[in-house]
DNA sequence: GCAACACTTCGACAGTTGTCGTATTAACTT
DNA sequence: AAGTTAATACGACAACTGTCGAAGTGTTGC
């Protein structure tokens, strides 16, 4: 906490600092927030998260790596899909970082 | 809230996904709250937040204007100095951000 | 087996970033 | 006036980024 590693919590926001990439998160979380509420996992196809975004597929694989460096989000292979999940733990170390340090 | 300016948070981010930037804004936001809690304000002179940091005078201008561009801080001159202060605004702005959306 | 599908890998390429050295401006000090 | 200090402006440069098209890999279905 006190000692908030910053070289990892840049590369956390490195990682948010495009605008493709930040949707990507935040359809991700949306995602997961509407599966929690109907009981279900909270993991998802790619294919479901990527609606808004005006990018071939190579760039979305690119931006998908980017999000798992960072400690963002894990992925797993699910026959020919990728399923996405939120890291948890990642959610928590923003939180952390702001509220130990709110003006 | 809910519609979150992507762009405009992705530029928060964006300012700080640089190591020496983050160092520099967690800098002035600690001398923000030690300038709290003695009950001045928290204004700060550039020289005092620019200890850690090993990097030359016209990087660390440079760095103040992104912070400044990203409306994460103001800045105003004092004499020769130069004086920084944190925009409330900006961590309200990142609060809501996450805590609209937290898992 | 063959085709379709979902994604990845591999260059390539323009655009952006972080840093620097040098020069400059503006404000104080003597 | 001359010197010192704090910061900025300018140009340069290597490194990194975001995107793409084309080709490749593994999975599913016919």
């Amino acid at each position: 906490m006190s000692a908030p590693d910053i070289a990892k919590m840049s590369k956390v926001f490195r990682a948010l600092s495009n605008k493709n990439r930040l949707q990507l998160f935040l359809n991700l979380l949306d995602e997961s927030r509407l599966d929690l509420a109907k009981g279900r996992t909270h993991d998802c196809f790619l294919a479901s998260i990527i609606n808004n975004l005006r990018i071939g597929a190579p760039s979305i694989s690119h931006h998908v790596r980017e999000l798992e460096a960072a400690g963002l989000i894990e992925t797993t292979k699910e026959g020919k899909q990728l399923v996405c999940s939120i890291r948890p733990e990642a959610m928590d170390d923003i939180a952390t970082f702001f509220s130990a340090r709110s003006a």
